[in-house]
DNA sequence: GATGAATGAGTCTTCATTCAT
DNA sequence: GATGAATGAAGACTCATTCAT
């Protein structure tokens, strides 16, 4: 094996709590499954983060970020607001779609956690939040969504449409084969986007 | 203390149960302080439920199947298809409303569980999805909603935009003054409506 | 029902307690199921007996003063010693053959308790060794039996042997069929009685 | 405090087990005594059996496996076969004073459990018997003892009478001055083979 | 830095016993 | 006397975290 320099090592340590995270929640993982499946030893752990708690959180911000990276990105090349709100709902259900295990925990234990979480990491969900937030204020201000919409609500409810759906997949996806993340993403834009419209 | 029956002192578990889960979640909630609230001894917990997620399980199936109970009892006195639809979104928002704690259990630990649940108490959950279901498709069949939309996905994102704005309600709501459920409920149910109507 | 007297109760206590103990053992029997098993309440074992422990001390002192008094009423109606030997050693047998619950009670958990016995219940065994004893001592002084044998340590060598075969057939003797304990006890007494004779 | 290896805190975990088992019993002791007169922690005990239960049950049968061994050296040493008998008995009588505390737990709790090591442990115990079983087939196929005793049962009644003596001595021994185990033996030795013999 | 054996605080659960009815 | 619901003390076991090597 390679040396493993400081970062690598890391990295293999967060992505090994989301795969233990995702198969048994956050409370019913173990710090030594973690720590067998990242390749390291128990205590090795610890060089990295302070406790079982920080993993978790280091994992949320580090993960949103990247997906927030991801959809800023993806969003800067899209000038159409209705085709923004089109391709972040598709762009949310494609992430589901290649990374489930990791979506599933940043659905399923963020909810969880949602009061410990509370305290840590509601930055990077908040950010999220936010983004989402400001398709809606853009589509407003252009005139082309209805005003008297509170964005601070709908933000929610949209989020919340989207990640429902998310969460169906992620917990019974593996048995039923599902439609392409496409197909039903523009179903959902359609319907979304006709609540939106002036 | 007046003599406490069976089911009073049932019921009391089941209450103080909602209390400390909402608090503390169900991992950091501890049996010990379940009695206590209830005002009966730790051993006495056990005379009424099997074990700590006994409590949880029982507490799903009795609240989820009361709640379904209120649903299907108003939803029966409406006829036209879109009120049924605002009274649904309204009567869940005023649910959250009036017992925010029991909601925050229902919807946050119900999703923490998810895994957990799985195997218990999909139950009661999936007749309250079959509920909302059963609105979609009453329409889709009046021919007042639009057909090519698939029920059994639409109906996870209609509660998951409900649900998720109750989540926002449930945990940052102690702070914020809150708009009214059916002033909510109204813009919401507004929007949704757009979405599906032919 | 007729109405049960006191003594009635007590002796359904004892004799449910007898088939709980030897189904579970003293540790792993529970008073509720005692209770159950003699059709009363948990509560009315205390009015009979003030703890599990007296329940066993009880039911050892009571049964083992009943065998000792069959057993003393047999041999005096015999006056040959080898007789008395062979009688004592066959009618042990015939007691497990026939009461076999009681005498694993008896013999299994008077072991498992010897040390919780020693302060509590060691007078009717000590006296059931005194009857073996005494048959040697009576052997010794009319000069059948060697008279180099420490009676002390004989007569727990004898007891130790017809319990151990006592043990075997109440531990396994469900499954195998038995030879009869005339047939076994005359084999062991003639085995005994050449041992013992000058 | 030296360094203590694996091997070495396993058996001091066994030995402090010998010692409260047969000072409280097998119910009556705590595994966080075990822990305290062992010197390790509570939990170091599970990081070596997985269970209290697992204690006793390893404990017999490493001990068991022990002794087994030094009873097969000891008697491949002699031929005659009545010698055998005598350095068998001997030898038991001989452990028995050597290590009390050990032969205590074995021959009590062993009795105690045995409905519980009906399960688990038989088979050290089932060897040992064979040990004492063969024995007798030996002098009988020998020609030395009588061929009308069945093995089977005539050597539980020689472990059940060699057993009661060391349980005297086990439980009553610390007050009362004991004779020797050569000299006990060899009166037990004098009686059995009288009862053995053509 | 890395290891993993050891730690020990923390909690669910059981069940003998009590006592209000 | 009888009941059985309620009590609460007690203990096996887990696992995040530490630290000597």
């Amino acid at each position: 094996m390679r040396r493993a320099n400081r970062e690598d090592k890391r990295r293999r340590i967060i992505d090994a709590a989301v795969d233990v995270f995702a198969d048994k929640g956050f409370f019913g993982a173990r710090v030594s499954e973690i720590a067998e499946r990242a390749g390291v030893a128990d205590g090795t752990i610890y060089l990295y983060f302070k406790s079982k708690d920080e993993i978790l959180i280091s994992l949320f911000e580090e993960k949103m970020a990247e997906i927030l990276e991801r959809f800023v990105n993806m969003l800067s090349e899209v000038h159409d607001t209705e085709e923004k709100m089109r391709r972040y709902i598709i762009e949310h259900l494609t992430l589901v779609a290649e990374q489930p295990r990791l979506m599933q925990v940043l659905t399923v234990e963020l909810r969880q956690s949602a009061r410990f979480m509370k305290d840590y990491a509601p930055h990077a969900f908040a950010k999220y939040l936010a983004l989402v937030g400001s398709i809606l204020e853009e589509g407003q201000k252009k005139g082309v969504f209805r005003k008297n919409l509170d964005p601070s609500i709908f933000r929610r409810a949209l989020f919340g449409a989207i990640d429902e759906i998310s969460l169906e997949w992620v917990l019974r996806g593996k048995e039923a084969s599902l439609p392409s993340p496409v197909v039903v993403g523009e179903q959902i834009s359609e319907f979304i986007l006709r609540g939106l419209r002036v």
